[in-house]
Formats: C-alpha cells, sequence, structure tokens
RNA sequence: GCCCUCGUGGUGAAAUUGGUAGACACAAAGGACUUAAAAUCCUUGCCCUUUUGGGAGUGCCAGUUCGAGUCUGGCCGAGGGCACCA
C-alpha cells in the first residue's frame, strides 16, 4: 500500500481486538491492578469533542499501564436515566427507552470507531433494571441505616422542568439544565444525611494526593466547616419571647453588639403572622433572595420588632431585634449578633438604620484612636473598647479566650458548624430510578419487601401529563403489601445517585444477587485514575465520596471510603464562534475564508460572518463539530494525536482544522518511515551505529516521565522530534539488529497514543501487535561526554563539549585551551566560578 | 466582595523544578523542484551589524541569588469557583 488508508487498517485492527478479546480484564491476584475510569457519558444522541478528549485521554493511560504489565480494568457504560430523554420522548411521542437505547447504540459504535481498549462486557446501562434493582436495594439499606429520611422543606422548584433541584443544580438563581428561575415551594421530600459525614467528607480530602488542589479547595468551600460558638441572647419586650440563640465565629467582638437579626422564617416569626407590613417585608425578602440578585446588589433590608436583645457581657447594653434580608434560616440558628465595626454585611444594616458601630478591633500597626467607618475590619489585631477583653490578639487569643469565659458563665457554648446541607434526592419525575417506598392509608411510610424488587417504571404511560407522570399511573401506584392496600412513592431519585456507585458496578457487572461483590471490589477498588470534566468537581464527586461512607457506615465488610484514589480533570474543546448579519449563530461547515480576514457563508460569498471568541463547543452556539465526521475524513489515530497535542491535556484547546490536518500527514508521514525502515531492515546491513539507539532510549525516558505527568502535548511533540532524527538518520545502511530493536522500541512507545498505525506496522514486519512497554537500556543512555555552558558573570557566552564528570579546574583549562572558547577568557582575571556539575559554569571577572 | 488558578513570539505551547528561554507544531514571508498550480523540501523569525558578532527580552515594578519564566513582596490583566454561611 503506498499512501497509507486508515480506513481499511483502523476497522482491521477494531475487528482483530474484538475478536481476540484483547481488553476483557478479569480478577488475577499475581498482577498488580489499575482501574482506568473516564466519567461515564449521558447518552444524548452523538459523541461530542468532549467525549473524544476524555476517552483519548484515557486511553492513552490504560494501554500504557497495560504494557508495562498492569492488569487494567478500563470499562464503559451509560449515565441513562434523566431528562433529556423524557423531554425528547414527550416530543416524539415514544417511550424514553426505546430513545434511549436508540442513542446508545449509536454512540457505541461511534466510541467503538476510537480504538478504544475498552472492556465491552463489562458495559451497564443505569436505566437498566439489572442496575437500579441495586440502586433500590441500596436505598432500602440506606434507609434501614438512618440515613435516608423525609422532611417536609423549601424547595428549588424548576417551573419548566417542574421538579426539585438541589442547590448544588441552582445556578445564579436559575435551573441548571432549563435555565428557568427557580422558585421557593414547599414540598416533603427525602433526603440523604450527607451532613452526618461532613467531618469525614472534609478530613478525607487530606488523603487524596493524586487530586487536584483546585478541586479540593472547592469541595473544602462546599463544605464550609467553622468554628465558633452558640450564644443564647436575653430578650425584653412584650412579646413571650425568652431568649434567641445565636451562632457566631466571633464571640470576642461581642463588645462591638450593635442589633440582633434573625430570618423572616425564624420561629419568632409567628408573632408577627398578622402584621400586615411585616407580610409586605417578607414578600419582599423572597424577592431579593432568588431573583434579581444583582439588581439589589445585596442591599441590606430590615423589620424592626420592637424588641430588644441584652449583650451577655454587658447586661446593662439592650440592642434592637429585627428581622433581616440576609440572615439564612437553614444556616446556625437563623439568628445572628450584628457587630458592624467587623463585618461588613452587618456594617451595611448598621449605616442604612442608623445603628451604633462601636470599634472592638484596631490593627497591630494602629492606636486605640481607630475607628471603622465605611469599611468593616476584619483582619488581626488586638481587643480594643471591651472592658475585661481588651488588650487580647485577635484571632488567635481572643476568640478562645472568650468562647472560654461564655462557658464559664454558662451564656454560650463552643460550636462548630458545617455548610453542606443534606442532599434532596426526590425527583417529581417518570424517567428515573423508582424510589422503593410505599405509604399504607394512614400515611405510614413502608418499605417494599426486597423480594418485590425491583420497583419497574411503569411502561405505556402517558408522559404528556403536567407535574409526574408516575402520579398518574394508577395502576402502577396501587398496590398490596403484606395485604395491606398502599400507594407507591411516585418520586424517583436524583441521577446524581444513579452516579454516586456506578464504578462499584464496573467490578461485577453481572452479579445477580448484590449490586457488588466483596471479592471483585476488594481487588479492583479504588479507581486508581479517574478521568472528566472539572464541572463535576463538586456535585458528584462529593456525592460518590459520600456513597462509599454510606455504605461503609455499619457495615463491616466494605472497606472503601474514597472511591477515586487518582483524579485528573480535563479542559474543554473550544472553537470559534460565528454570527451571521442578524446575530443568528453559524455553524462552522458553513462557514468559508479565503484571507483569514473576512468569513463569509459558504453558500452564499456575500453574506458576511462575524467571528466571536472562542469558547467551549455547545449546540446552542452552533460552534459543534462532529466526532464521527472528523474520523471519516482522517481516521481515529490523526482525530487521536490531534486532540492531544496542542494543549496540556487540563487546559482548554483550540479546535482547529489545520492542526488536525497536520496531524493527518504526520501519520502519512510515519508510513513513508516505516517504509523506508522496513526496506534498510531487508538491507542487512552490517553497518554498525549506535546513534539511534542512544536517541531511542533517551526518548523512552523522556516519553516515560511525560506519561506519568499527564503532559501528553509534550510526548506529541516528543513524537515529531523522534520522526525528524529518524527520518534523517535512515539515509545511511545501519545493521539489522540496531534497527530492528530501536524500530519495536519506536512503535511501542507511539501504541497508546495511534494504536492502529502501530499494530499495522508491527504486524507488517511479521511482530506481536501487542508489545510490552520497552526498558531503557541504561548503558545507552549512560553518556561520556557532556556539553557545559560557560556564562561570564551570568551571561552564556558560549558551550564546549568535554568528558563527563571532569573537575571545575580541568573545565577551566579545557576552555583556556579550545579553538572556539579560549578568547572568552583571553586577558581576563577570574574572580570567582560557580560549577554546576555536567551542565553549566558561570565565570566572574 | 471572598477563595483558587494562570499571564512566555503572529498563534497553540515547551523548558528534566533555580542553570543554554522559545523544543514541537500551526500561521506568515522568501527560496528550491515544476511550463504552471497543488503536493513536498529548505531557510527566516525582536533590535543593531553586509558578515563575524553584539544587545534587549517570559504582564509591570522592586527584592533574594553567581545566576530568576521558575523563589519573595506589591501592582495590573485574564479565567474559574463561591456568594449575604454570621
Amino acid at each position: 500500500m503506498d499512501r497509507y488508508n486508515f480506513e481499511l487498517v483502523e476497522n482491521k485492527w477494531q475487528k482483530y481486538w474484538d475478536k481476540n478479546k484483547s481488553f476483557i480484564s478479569k480478577v488475577d491476584t499475581s498482577k498488580e491492578k489499575f482501574y482506568c475510569l473516564e466519567m461515564f457519558p449521558y447518552p444524548s444522541g452523538k459523541i461530542h469533542m468532549g467525549h473524544v478528549r476524555n476517552y483519548t485521554i484515557g486511553d492513552v493511560l490504560s494501554r500504557y499501564k497495560s504494557m508495562k504489565g498492569f492488569n487494567v480494568l478500563h470499562p464503559m457504560g451509560w449515565d441513562s436515566f434523566g431528562m433529556p430523554a423524557e423531554n425528547a420522548a414527550k416530543q416524539n411521542n415514544l417511550n424514553p427507552k426505546v430513545w434511549t437505547e436508540k442513542n446508545i447504540s449509536v454512540m457505541k459504535t461511534q466510541l467503538k470507531k476510537l480504538g478504544l481498549s475498552i472492556d465491552w462486557d463489562r458495559e451497564i446501562s443505569t436505566c437498566s433494571e439489572d442496575y437500579y434493582k441495586h440502586q433500590q436495594l441500596f436505598f432500602l439499606s440506606l434507609y434501614k441505616k438512618g440515613l435516608v429520611y423525609k422532611k417536609e422543606n423549601y424547595v428549588n422548584w424548576d417551573p419548566i422542568d417542574e421538579t426539585v433541584l438541589a442547590n448544588e443544580q441552582v445556578i445564579d438563581g436559575k435551573g441548571w439544565r432549563s435555565g428557568a428561575i427557580v422558585q421557593r415551594k414547599k414540598l416533603s421530600q427525602w433526603f440523604f444525611n450527607i451532613s452526618n459525614f461532613s467531618e469525614e467528607l472534609l478530613n478525607g480530602l487530606d488523603n487524596l494526593k493524586s487530586w487536584p488542589n483546585k478541586v479540593k479547595t472547592m469541595q473544602k468551600n462546599w463544605i464550609g466547616k467553622s468554628f465558633g460558638c452558640e450564644i443564647n441572647f436575653k430578650i425584653q419586650g412584650n412579646l413571650p419571647i425568652n431568649a434567641i440563640k445565636c451562632y457566631t465565629t466571633r464571640p470576642d467582638t461581642l463588645f462591638g453588639f450593635s442589633f440582633l437579626a434573625v430570618s423572616v422564617d425564624h420561629p419568632i416569626s409567628k408573632f408577627f403572622n398578622e402584621n400586615t407590613q411585616f407580610i409586605k417585608f417578607k414578600n419582599e425578602c423572597s424577592k431579593t433572595g432568588t431573583t434579581e440578585e444583582s439588581i439589589a446588589q445585596g442591599e441590606k433590608i430590615g423589620f424592626n420588632t420592637g424588641l430588644f436583645a441584652v449583650n451577655p457581657l454587658d447586661t446593662e447594653q439592650k440592642v434592637p431585634v429585627y428581622f433581616a434580608n440576609f440572615v439564612l434560616m437553614d444556616y446556625g440558628f437563623g439568628a445572628v449578633f450584628g457587630c458592624p465595626a467587623h463585618d461588613q454585611r452587618d456594617l451595611d444594616f448598621a449605616l442604612k438604620y442608623n445603628l451604633p458601630v462601636k470599634t472592638v478591633v484596631m490593627p497591630e500597626n494602629k492606636d486605640e484612636t481607630f475607628k471603622v467607618k465605611k469599611e468593616a475590619y476584619t483582619g488581626p489585631g488586638v481587643i480594643i473598647n471591651s472592658n475585661f477583653l481588651n488588650g487580647l490578639k485577635v484571632p488567635n487569643q481572643s476568640i478562645n479566650k472568650t468562647i472560654d469565659i461564655l462557658e464559664e458563665k454558662q451564656l454560650g457554648k463552643k460550636k462548630i458548624n458545617f455548610r453542606l446541607k443534606d442532599w434532596g434526592i426526590s425527583r417529581q419525575r417518570y424517567w428515573g430510578c423508582p424510589i422503593p417506598i410505599a405509604y399504607d392509608k394512614d400515611d405510614n411510610v413502608l418499605t417494599v419487601p426486597e423480594d418485590q424488587l425491583p420497583v419497574k417504571l411503569p411502561e405505556n404511560i402517558d408522559l404528556n401529563v403536567k407535574g409526574n407522570p408516575l402520579d398518574k399511573a394508577e395502576n402502577w401506584k396501587n398496590i398490596k403489601i403484606n395485604g395491606k392496600d398502599c400507594i407507591r412513592e411516585t418520586d424517583t431519585l436524583d441521577t446524581f445517585v444513579d452516579s454516586s456507585w456506578y464504578f462499584l458496578r464496573f467490578c461485577s457487572p453481572k452479579n445477580k444477587k448484590h449490586g457488588y461483590d466483596l471479592d471483585e471490589i476488594n481487588y479492583w477498588m479504588p479507581v486508581d485514575q479517574y478521568i472528566g470534566g472539572v464541572e463535576h468537581a463538586i456535585l458528584h464527586l462529593l456525592y460518590s465520596r459520600f456513597f462509599m461512607r454510606a455504605i461503609n457506615y455499619k457495615n463491616r465488610n466494605f472497606k472503601i471510603t474514597e472511591p477515586f484514589e487518582g483524579l485528573f480533570t480535563q479542559g474543554m474543546v473550544c472553537h470559534e464562534t460565528y454570527k451571521d448579519e442578524n446575530n443568528n449563530w453559524v455553524s462552522p461547515d458553513e462557514v468559508e475564508t479565503e484571507d483569514k480576514k473576512n468569513f463569509y457563508i459558504k453558500k452564499n460569498p456575500s453574506k458576511k460572518v462575524k467571528v466571536g471568541p472562542s469558547e467551549s463547543m455547545s449546540k446552542s452556539k452552533k460552534n459543534t463539530i462532529d466526532p464521527e465526521e472528523i474520523i471519516n475524513n482522517y481516521g481515529a489515530d490523526s482525530v487521536r494525536l490531534f486532540i492531544l497535542s496542542d494543549s496540556p491535556p487540563e487546559k482548554d484547546i483550540q479546535w482547529s482544522e489545520q492542526g488536525m490536518v497536520a496531524s493527518y500527514k504526520f501519520i502519512q508521514k510515519l508510513w513513508m518511515l516505516h517504509k523506508k525502515f522496513k526496506i534498510r531492515i531487508e538491507e542487512n546491513s552490517n553497518n554498525k551505529n549506535e546513534e539511534i539507539a542512544v536517541f531511542i532510549n533517551q526518548m523512552i525516558k523522556k516519553i516515560n516521565y511525560n506519561l506519568e505527568k499527564f503532559n501528553y502535548n509534550v510526548i506529541v511533540a516528543n513524537l515529531y522530534e523522534a520522526y525528524n532524527f529518524l527520518s534523517q538518520k535512515l539515509n545511511v545502511a545501519i545493521d539489522k539488529k540496531t534497527l530492528l530493536d530501536n524500530y519495536i522500541k519506536f512503535l511501542s512507545i507511539i501504541s497508546p497514543i495511534i494504536p492502529h498505525f502501530a499494530s499495522e506496522c508491527l504486524s507488517d514486519l511479521k511482530l506481536n501487535p501487542l508489545q510490552k512497554w520497552p526498558e531503557i537500556d541504561k548503558n545507552l543512555i549512560k553518556e561520556d561526554t557532556v556539553e557545559y555552558v560557560i556564562q561570564i558573570n551570568g551571561k552564556k557566552k558560549g558551550t564546549i563539549k568535554c568528558m563527563k564528570d571532569i573537575s571545575e579546574e580541568e573545565l577551566i583549562e579545557k576552555i583556556k585551551n579550545n579553538q572556539n572558547t579560549k578568547k572568552i577568557l583571553e586577558s581576563k582575571k577570574i574572580k570567582k566560578s560557580f560549577f554546576v556539575k555536567n551542565r553549566l559554569i558561570n565565570i566572574l571577572i
């Protein structure tokens, strides 16, 4: 074959891998395991470039580890419950299952075309009964352990999707999927008691050595641990309220007490429910809470209760009690003590309502006349104007000391608070895992007996109803448990529950009895390398970490707490955006240019197109490139090569047609090189030449280093370098053994990246297409000459080649005598010199 | 507002962790081959010098060091996360 025919070759090897079950994994305790997992896709229809990048990164790693002799588990499955299926089914009047299965089959074919080394025997789909049956069992087990409960509370209601959203799914007051403005609504909901594990989830982060710090910081902030103190403030006034409890992290500023503020949902609000002005105020608050946050710009508003709170450290001092919009009921006790001088929100509030601002902390470099005016002082310093607290150092001394005093006088208690709230898992949707719960006539909660699991979703259901279709499915809803008439729970589980344990299921996907098999998970878990988008930094990763602890809880057999040993978050794939004269998005394949300046619509060159910034590919901006089309045009190896080449995997990458073409050409050039190698090998020359061997061994060293560090873009550069070197060296005959040995090594190191091509070349030479990862021949890379950099007063003046390990004096002598370098030191007096062995010398003159 | 990350040619980026800045690739310009184009290959890449050479240079300003893209402090800019969390 003259030109490399990727179509024939790729097809051939994909069939070969399938037929030979090349990537099927089994427990083998004699081998070290490596569990490589990429975040499984939602089957939305077709794969996109983000998938290509994600799965190529994982595939390179899997193939490399496998060549190194690890027993690799590299599975794939489908996160197949969720809203889009339900919406698409509604539109096309079919069952979500049918829509989902069709998409899975399309996407599976597409993924196979990428040549991924996936163990397809382990394929799972979260919407299958085999899968969600076990999820229902987990739910019941958690329920029995007291980690699931039901409570009535305010929820984030998405009026478009008509479903409840978790706090994490509300972005800027809008639903993460629908974009609708989220409303507050009171509903009875199921919750996972994730806050029970706040402390452990926080501490566990310290053990995750191979996680990006960025993700750990985000989770840490999300869990939001704070140290403080609860204080019971005595209340005076004409209402039957004796005291209000507050949580504070700054008890040391108590002498700056200026007002007490409570949430409008605080229990004391019941005394104001008849007060029309209060009702008006409450409405005002709910507006600023979720909606026009930006317009209100965080304006603080309050409603005076007429009550007074007594300062526990100075019972003479009495301050007004307000309802305030910036106090949240679901954090602390829904009440705060206001110290305007040292908290910006309190200061804003105090200035608005003319409340006193008393400075009680001064910075170290100021004196006691220091006064807070328009900016609260929150930094370190010394306590002032605070009676017996004066002189304490802020924050270390002052906070602990004040808490001690308050505890001693029984006015307060040390307390640790978390921001993390329990995980609401109820969704009013059809296409999700049914919750195995029923209610009898008296509304008692009953669990569905295990022998009746799975609770299957009803088929043939009318989705075109308002609200939850399951609620309207009378045949399905009404059941008997132990002979009693019951009604099923019609909520389904949040799809984040599905993805919180799928990595366990991959270890024993066909086990009918249990969701996981202990022997299997003890061998395979944890996931050694998890790879996916940073957008899941909090939700999915935190939920999975929780879920392991929840199974672990009161279960001696289950040993896993952290599911993901290593985490890698890859960047997005971006493309320029285009808009026509009417400001409509235009897709890249409709756009053309001749001079890189003027872009126009292909079919109609008079129609100009505006070029916008490069953004992550999305259907809404029409700046997507279809991977299947690209694979058909250039081949999977070229796509893999390109998607790895231009940027470090953790950063965003620009899609570039030119870059894609360059990768394609490179593979063609490699094929020419292959043919050259083949001819040289067949020549059977005796011309010994170690240069190639030295080069290849150095190359392996570099590539090992870059593989371990995920510098995949540098590896591609290394391959180009290798090509440039080899194509020159092959101009003369070289002995067969050196050539063959080193060419095999070269083909081995390129095979994780372009596996079809490497396999084809190896088999063309009648060699095993699945090679071991090459060892470095240490004798070859042990160089006996080195090149020294010569610096004069810190500036580079030249280089000199000499024997390795020579002394400083010898080197200076050499520089003085060498033809090229002697003028550097001519008639100069050396004051001092710095010598870095085998590397550099810096001479001061 | 708070927290995190990052600023290197026309562009995407390298730099073995304090030791030759710009590997590798894209784009551009010039050249070779060709009747011509495409493809391919070679050269160039900031400033001064015809060349040999020399100089500046990693967002800006200072500092530490024999030596700083890399470390420290301050400023400017970009991106991401969180947002009344008391």
